[in-house]
DNA sequence: ATACTTGGTGGAATCGTTTCCATGGAATCG
DNA sequence: CGATTCCATGGAAACGATTCCACCAAGTAT
């Protein structure tokens, strides 16, 4: 069915230069006549030639390729991430190698090996868990790595994170200005630092702004949405249920969002929902919910910015953006006729 | 920083056999001493040796890599597809490469480039308008290609496609029941064959149940958010306004949603709403969204499969998937007081 | 015993590029 | 006008694996 390919060789002889001025003339290397040039083009075009990558990184070391490794596309925050990544990688000429870990360490390590094989030119990786054996097979290689969305300790690459704390700062204030004084917390898994940043950042906002610090208002979640309807409907099982609900991300606070809808709660009036991460339809919803935004655009921007300048052999400093509150209807007044058993 | 790598002469010379040797090691070749397999595990092991995936393929033509191109991974639909492709090519031993098209004819031909130069073993493509000249050189290549959700006339690949027509005849069907007669159709692009297809599903439906085939409700829109904002809003200015509302998929029937919330209108009352492509959280709206809706899961599996099937030279048949009306409250009886100026 | 498989092995060619090095001609300089 | 630089070029050696081919030792059939 199909002959064997064309190569450079095919591309020379037809413009009846040497494999070497033919390449010279492909990878744009200025020692070339105008001559030479116009002849290689025109033979590339009549045979469609399409070079060989994988002889070409062979020889060269530079696959154009990177790789990005995430938890789980189907999560908004990273199919935008990704979708930020990939164009903004596209636009600097490299192609993207998506690895969906799907919160699961073996599944990390297997991509990350495949990343080490395939000699991706660097690696944008949302690392799971504590710095996998691969995680550092792949930083003992010297390959170029960023990490964003999330960090891991004791790894120093550089990262491109959100400041989750002054977003996080501002939704327990504003639930306590609103009189709420038990407010339930979902969490993501304290083995992301994000789960334990948050979590960090709520338990210290709640004590300062005088909530209630009772242990059992938090349930540790694994930033899906199964997670969340479980972790509603623990918190809304306890003696003291909570008047408010802040989910660590959008997942989890959709799972929260059918199981209060399920239960015949009104949102933002018998109980208040914030959400971390604002995804375009959290607008739409009845009510609209009020969520921790950041921008997710900047973010993989920024996250492809840093793997460039690593691939230059610099060491550039990490990025910190920042979250804000979005008061939409859901977070409402607390009913005094709840938590009074 | 990083030395030169090892490679498999270094794996061979630690063993104390040939590079010949621990390459028939290496890949599992059933003409090796136990002797020989166990020295070159332990080489191997020593040594954290990653094979060159570059110098694997060129030689043997195999680079266990497909290419998925699709729209855009920020619509559910693409994301759902994307994940369920990827773990049932992981679990085959074949990686992703995933290419972005942003709905933009230049932007696929881009990736299907990349793919060729890539050398890929496949592609799964959701393929933009009618063949560009890329598709046809990956074709002329001899590259397994299936396409997934959508197709192209006149170019015979295997497919794996969404039967729109019973969810769409059921929808309609539906609407007619309830006392709908103008019924507002917000269409995808054309160019696409789900989104004809589509089209002409709902047209023929519209006629057998005896709804208006007034052209005017039928507005045009690309498959995005935004257009379903527009495309609601025209639809709503006109002089004969329709009391129900079609979105050809889920991102256009988030923009529908987001204007009929911002003209105050009731959902499910003063007007029906119906969306093709199920989310997880339409059913978590108020009122929750009737859906048509089809298994994306199977579609993407799906995909994989006929995509081994043709790389191991067969001839599949193409499949096509059933998709079924799920209601729920989006879609109410018709307000009388609604379309008489 | 001789011939003939069998099974494991190593040497060397090969995949399609890039790049080092040498070369030859034109242009520039003293 | 001879010597030097400059530039475009081609030949050939890489890159790191796989695989063809020949080989040798040991086992089996004659």
């Amino acid at each position: 069915m199909t002959g064997p390919s064309i190569t450079i060789k095919d591309v020379a002889a037809l413009a009846g230069v040497s494999p070497a001025t033919a390449s010279r003339v492909l990878s744009g290397n200025p020692a070339t006549s105008a001559e030479s040039r116009q002849r290689v083009a025109a033979a590339v075009a009549q045979l469609d030639f399409h070079p060989n990558a994988q002889a070409r990184a062979l020889r060269s070391t530079k696959t154009n390729v990177i790789g990005l490794l995430l938890s789980d596309v189907r999560n908004p925050f990273f199919a935008d991430l990704a979708h930020a990544a990939e164009q903004a990688a596209l636009a600097e000429g490299l192609v993207t190698l998506l690895g969906n870990a799907n919160e699961s360490i073996p599944q990390q390590d297997r991509y990350l090996e495949t990343f080490i094989s395939q000699r991706v030119d660097g690696v944008i990786a949302a690392p799971q868990g504590e710095g996998s054996s691969s995680l550092h097979a792949l930083l003992e290689r010297g390959i170029p790595t960023v990490f964003v969305d999330r960090t891991v300790n004791g790894i120093d690459v550089p990262s491109v994170t959100t400041d989750s704390d002054s977003g996080i700062r501002q939704a327990v204030e504003h639930l306590a200005r609103l009189g709420h004084e038990r407010v339930g917390y979902i969490a993501g898994p304290q083995t992301t630092s994000t789960g334990r940043d948050r979590l960090k950042s709520f338990s210290r906002a709640a004590r300062d702004f005088g909530l209630s610090s009772d242990p059992a208002l938090t349930y540790f979640g694994d930033f899906q949405s199964a997670s969340g309807s479980a972790g509603a409907h623990h918190l809304l099982g306890l003696a003291q249920p909570p008047t408010a609900l802040l989910a660590a991300d959008s997942p989890m606070a959709v799972g929260a969002l059918a199981t209060l809808n399920r239960k015949g709660l009104r949102i933002g009036r018998d109980i208040a929902l914030i959400a971390f991460d604002d995804i375009e339809w959290f607008s739409l919803l009845d009510p609209p919910l009020t969520v921790i935004s950041h921008d997710v655009e900047a973010m993989g921007r920024a996250a492809v910015g840093l793997l460039l300048e690593v691939i230059d052999g610099r060491k550039p400093e990490s990025v910190v953006l920042p979250s804000e509150l979005i008061v939409r209807a859901s977070s409402g007044t607390p009913d005094p006729s709840l938590g009074q058993p």
